[in-house]
DNA sequence: GTGAAAGCGCTAACAA
DNA sequence: TTGTTAGCGCTTTCAC
């Protein structure tokens, strides 16, 4: 019995406490099941006793439901995972679901991150890091619903919540085109980031729709520290540009950083920069990048709504949903040049 | 049967299919347990075929041990908390242990989060954002470990790594003595934060001791938003500061970008900045903040370290493990004033 | 509306 | 070394 009060306080506790049946005391904690008002009176009163709360692994392992949700996402120092993760952690909260955390630096760290949420019963996956689409697929076999965020599968269907930046892109060389800008760089990310080449594309085909020239282009990591050493190589070409265009924003940081103090260039006079993202510290006045946002609150919602949907109903077929970025301006590229 | 496939394999399944008893299934996956090659060698095969991982939910019932741990964090744009989590999250990882993310806004958040982590059976927490004393004492009394990050508690001994910032303090001071300046601002962060109180009162102890003047002092809220503010409520006191000394880096990041792009000040020319943390952007070119670095990654081990130990023997008393800041300098205070 | 009983998938005695 | 058996704490039929 002493023993007993050092543990955790279980259903049967609660139901000795009130002298009902076990089960009662289960249907106390479950939203629609018939109990009258006493004994729910009851129950509650040995409940708060005892600090009692119900086992969610117990719960878990009946139901099949846990109510947990792996995430996948880079530890990386780029600014946007962090902001996604916990607008995406906020959102799953307020459905009573929890964030169960997997980080990976590589695509190699994947089978086994997929390994540890098949063992612990996830109800979903948000993947906010790299995901192929055999992983999807391995994922699909064991009916563990997934929505990737900011990415989405090119060989098949996939529940995804993707930001559609070409609407903007335009707008953003437009906007250049307009400040007199004709050297233009692409400060390029991964070749092997989907992400990366689509924004690539989507900048070379605005580029030529302008009559603009990409008179060079480089690629980082899409890390700060790579904007420095690619911009570096960008100056080092024939041709100087008069503005960098970067594939995302914590590039064009770092592109920034190097220009004003390595490369002793003002910015924008000398060289202006855009980013893309619209992260955080793209709006601090040091950088203040043109750039393109993306909604992640309205994307994090998605996302969440959409996993719950399926996990609700399995039979529901893969879904995309685009948001469009919003073309920011930013001292970044506030210049005309000649 | 054909049901059977569509479901989960269980080790009932792979028994069946090995040949052999459930509880043989069960022993393959533990590392201590008597079993032949042989044996070992079937089942293995077996659950390869069946997609056999055991279900960590199931053993987390059965062991009273879930390998879960909680981890609060405060969702907040200061770039501390990112940085610290993935660090926690990667070495937590390394010990097969999962990280459960609570994020937390605001002090009166944590009731609910706590019920939640006791809901979910959680065999440790590491809290990353504010626990009070009576929330320490609360998870004590369920035999919860707990190591704070970053903090502790004043009035009891807890479990927690915390980086002391005076020696580096004195040495930052004296870097600003040894500059020649003389008027000295401080930009301190919320009176509620402990940290901020403790390093208030180091920079004011240091000051002192260098026979410098504090002429002036303004709270922020840690963020970069309220640096500019902040700053501008400092300067509009009596007496210019010729350096700031702010209480951690974000807010300096936030006064650097005020002071240059808003009051058009040079920065260190004009006024100089030092901050406390030294997160990752405080070491970006536009900034280079003088700063005091945390050794963010030895903390992480620590802590991860100390909370697998009270896990296995819960009998250990509380620990405090200290690790002291680096004091680094950056161009943002390189300048001798008069 | 309530209680009794079965069982989710596993580990851990205990026997063999 | 292996198999049998009894739970871990819960939800959920099924009687009443």
């Amino acid at each position: 019995m002493s023993e007993k009060l050092k543990n955790r306080a279980t259903s049967y506790d609660v139901a000795k406490l009130a002298g009902v049946s076990q089960s009662t005391v289960s249907r106390c904690f479950q939203n629609g099941a018939p109990i009258s008002g006493k004994l729910k009176e009851k129950v509650e009163t040995a409940a708060r006793e005892l600090n009692y709360q119900p086992n969610a692994i117990a719960r878990g392992l009946i139901m099949q439901r846990t109510g947990l949700i792996g995430i996948m996402v880079s530890p990386s120092i780029n600014f946007y995972y962090p902001e996604a993760l916990f607008e995406v952690t906020e959102r799953l909260s307020a459905l009573n679901l929890r964030s169960l955390l997997f980080t990976a630096r590589q695509r190699e760290d994947l089978p086994v991150l997929l390994d540890q949420l098949w063992q612990y019963q996830v109800d979903g996956v948000i993947s906010i890091s790299f995901l192929e689409e055999d992983q999807y697929e391995w994922l699909n076999d064991r009916n563990i619903p997934v929505v990737m965020f900011n990415r989405f599968l090119t060989n098949r269907s996939s529940n995804s919540v993707w930001c559609d930046t070409e609407p903007a892109i335009n707008e953003l060389v437009a906007h250049l085109a307009e400040q007199g800008h004709e050297r233009i760089a692409v400060l390029a990310g991964p070749e092997t980031s989907m992400v990366n080449l689509i924004r690539t594309a989507n900048i070379e085909k605005a580029l030529e729709a302008h009559n603009l020239m990409m008179v060079s282009k480089a690629n980082g990591d899409f890390l700060h520290a790579s904007g420095g050493p690619a911009l570096r190589e960008i100056m080092a070409s024939d041709t100087k540009p008069s503005v960098v265009i970067s594939t995302n924003d914590m590039m064009a940081l770092g592109a920034i950083d190097e220009a004003r103090y390595r490369l002793n260039l003002s910015v924008p006079e000398d060289i202006a920069f855009t980013g893309i993202d619209g992260i955080n510290a793209a709006g601090f006045f040091s950088y203040d990048l043109t750039t393109i946002r993306q909604p992640i609150d309205r994307m994090a919602e998605a996302a969440v709504t959409m996993l719950a949907e399926r996990i609700e109903d399995p039979s529901l077929t893969d879904e995309k949903r685009t948001f469009s970025g919003t073309f920011i301006t930013g001292e970044s590229s506030m210049f005309s040049p000649r």
